[in-house]
DNA sequence: AGAGAACTTTGACACACCACAAACTCAACA
DNA sequence: TGTTGAGTTTGTGGTGTGTCAAAGTTCTCT
């Protein structure tokens, strides 16, 4: 196997503050494994075994009711560590991860997470620091869910995708990995129907351009009137 | 002041792995504090200056939407720390805090989170542990908004509040302090109009007894069928 | 190049739930 | 013991959004 190079690391927040010989350390002890676009990466319910970083690619992160309906708990860009059970103390995944396109990651097994938060200056800060934006994003959608209606809801839902992982195109900000209107339903609580009525109706009015499985947002400044952001 | 027992703490999770000496350091730290009820302990947005752990009584963690709405994102029983903004390098605090009934809490200054976390061993694991409870219910919650009806969120709701807040009454298990409609219907995005509705169905089955600001449940079998938590 | 699957769009309809409204009950306080 | 306000109940009507249905479009695989 090809040697891993430090500056995978380097310039990633819960790596930033080591050494290259730290980081050599690290990368010395990482599985890398690439996965095919909507791939399982591991499922809610099993054995948390490995936690991991994302390197390239983006991630779904999904729960599952008893009555087979998904819905997205968050995304994953590059650059962040995720299946971090171990930091919480939890022996099983609370959630799957599934790519969204063609992913790269790292992963080390579980025994190796209090290893490096002794040994790593930063490492859990860091770690800690990217839970609680996830736990604040969280309670700002149980809000939405329970407050808003659904055109603010997927208006916000759209906001953050674009902010989180928009790559700019010519004429607004793409999202940067495929995307369906039926994903889109499953992150606000709705039907692909409604989303895709509700495209349909912003494509009219110039505030997205959309096309399979792709959605480019042309008038970020209307969505967040809609989504009552900016009151 | 009157000097604090030691038998506050030694049951606690967090320090339960000290000796009567570490806890007696802990303890002269600490600031105690009576609250009434329906009285703020901290509010959303503002500096996050201490931390807390909850003695007697019972909080309502909530958030403010622009247009004044509430939402009560969890209830904190006797027990757990609160406010822990700063084990998820926070500077301010997330959500704002009330008591529900008359409450009593020990506080200490952020800066001391650090060096507990360092002496103290467990303190850190515990803390984390119960922040990953807290993000699991959450993810259940944001799951049952955008998936269930509201019946079915009122009915786990109510399983909910008794499971982690209940006390035995001959003929059911009473929800331990103060509740009203207002109160579940910010807890699971309804309106009070609802709830009542629901909660009168609910008695006339004799599935729940309630009075003004108390609900007792007489046959959580039945609730538990509604909220489809065992199909 | 054709077939099939996956994704999207659009229409018609129903109904769960919210908004509005008003009356009732109980607790607290003077 | 009366008064006030907070909490609760119940009715009526409107509507946002889900459900059901069907056709259109665009990829992918052979």
């Amino acid at each position: 196997m090809a040697q891993l190079d430090e500056s995978l690391l380097s310039d990633l927040p819960p790596f930033s503050r080591l050494s290259t010989g730290q980081i050599r350390e690290i990368l010395d002890q990482a599985s890398p494994k690439r996965y095919d676009a909507e791939t399982e990466i591991f499922r809610e319910g099993y054995e948390a075994d490995r936690f991991y970083l994302l390197l390239d690619g983006h991630l779904r992160v999904v729960r599952t009711t008893e009555d087979g309906e998904q819905i997205i708990a968050l995304h994953i860009p590059p650059g962040q560590l995720f299946g971090i059970a171990p930091a919480l103390q939890r022996d099983t995944y609370p959630a799957t991860a599934f790519t969204a396109s063609e992913s790269l990651a790292l992963s080390w097994p579980v025994r190796l997470w209090e290893p490096f938060v002794q040994a790593y200056p930063g490492f859990a800060t860091e770690t800690y620091k990217t839970l609680g934006l996830r736990l604040d994003e969280m309670q700002t959608r149980i809000t939405e869910l329970a407050t808003q209606a659904v055109e603010r809801r997927v208006a916000a839902a759209l906001l953050r995708l674009v902010r989180q992982s928009g790559s700019e195109v010519d004429g607004g900000v793409e999202v940067a990995f495929p995307i369906t209107r039926k994903h889109i339903s499953e992150m606000t609580g709705t039907t692909l129907h409604t989303v895709s009525r509700l495209l349909s109706a912003w494509e009219k009015v110039g505030t997205v351009k959309s096309a399979r499985k792709r959605i480019v947002v042309t008038n970020a400044h209307h969505l967040s009137t809609l989504s009552g952001t900016e009151c």
